[in-house]
DNA sequence: AGTAAGATGTTGCAATTGCAACAAATTAAC
DNA sequence: GTTAATTTGTTGCAATTGCAACATCTTACT
């Protein structure tokens, strides 16, 4: 039994996933499933079968990000699936069921406050994760000066603009970034004469 | 207004915190709150102040974890509290709420399956921000051999057994440490050769 | 205002790492 | 069971990084 029904009978859970209105499908081995789950908030999980998230480079390496199996739980907010470089592929015949994440929390739904404060304490957990995983995604690049790229990035990408202000220290950049201050200190003197970026005490500014 | 209250009322907010049994602490400047939230599994918030979760790793040097600010929700789950080299501090007067986390899923709350199911759904995410803590735990070690002996630690830890049994491949451990595969080859070698480790096949033994 | 504490900039140097390239071993596919 | 594909082991070398040490600048505290 998938950790999402725990403590649940066969019964209410058929009951739940209709009031729910989900949707199973099945996918043939080496399809992708992004069809069905895009620009779409959903939770997911699998029934049979087995999945792979993976990233496509830019040098078309791919990595295998997570591995999905049987009662294994997907979705945008676990999973980061709303970033462009993901796909799910099934790698066998795969079934899945997809509840949209509207559906999960319409009105009617969470109108008792506690039903409210687990809603809520949900949504904390997913802005969490979403945050872990900008910080994986920047700590798995190689170098600083990719680090430092990719911080830039997800902070231009969240405020829409190509100016950042840091909200902590270069001390403490440093300390996120998991490197050196000092070597930080020197890859963005680099980027600087390189005229990549522009530097007005905590203004970073991009060039690019 | 909290996350955590979004959508609910003054008053069923305070109904809530009634029935949930939370418990309020102020504390002093400069001052650790470990004591009230030790061995327990807890939700907190702050609701007024500011704390740092940091860490004191072994030379005495501390880290930055997360910043607490007004309104800020906190937990055992959501922070990895149960880390021992953790510990929070209130760097000025901080009033915060805490809510153990036994009263909060008490069965006759979650006796509604779509109660249940959010309860359920909350597990999950919480268990994947735990492994994310963990990875980025290890991906913020400073070497190669760090990283592995982060990485050995914690699988160790979980399985109670100084015998690990890689669940994938050297090629797949390379990546998920984020280090070049031959390099990773490399250490591991000279990690044999001083005697820390063992490794046949898949089975890696700790020798300390 | 004056002092202490902390943050930032800089640099040489040694250690670690990524990269490339290849052989050997293992696993998967037909 | 043979062949192809993938994984693993190895090594030289160049590039990147951490470390240490110090000067300068900024901020916080009384």
């Amino acid at each position: 039994m998938s950790a999402l029904f725990q403590g649940i009978s066969l019964k209410s859970k058929e009951h739940l996933l209709y009031t729910l209105e989900s949707h199973s499908f099945t996918f043939p081995k080496n399809t992708s499933i992004m069809t069905v789950i895009k620009n779409d908030n959903i939770i997911g999980f699998v029934e049979y079968g087995y999945m792979q998230i993976i990233r496509l480079d830019a040098n078309g390496n791919t990595t295998i990000i997570e591995e999905l199996t049987e009662d294994s739980v997907f979705g945008t907010l676990l999973s980061s699936l709303n970033n462009p470089e993901y796909d799910v592929i099934a790698k066998e015949e795969t079934k899945i069921v997809i509840i949209s994440y509207d559906n999960l929390i319409k009105e009617e739904k969470v109108s008792s406050p506690y039903n409210r404060f687990i809603k809520n304490l949900w949504e904390i957990a997913t802005n969490k994760i979403n945050e872990k995983n900008e910080r994986i995604e920047i700590l798995t690049k190689k170098t600083i000066r990719d680090k430092l790229l990719e911080y830039f990035k997800i902070v231009s990408l969240k405020n829409g603009a190509k100016i950042i202000y840091l909200p902590f220290s270069f001390t403490d950049l440093a300390s996120y970034l998991a490197v050196d201050r000092s070597a930080m200190s020197r890859e963005l003197k680099n980027l600087k004469e390189e005229g990549f970026i522009k530097i007005d005490n905590k203004r970073i500014t991009l060039l690019y």
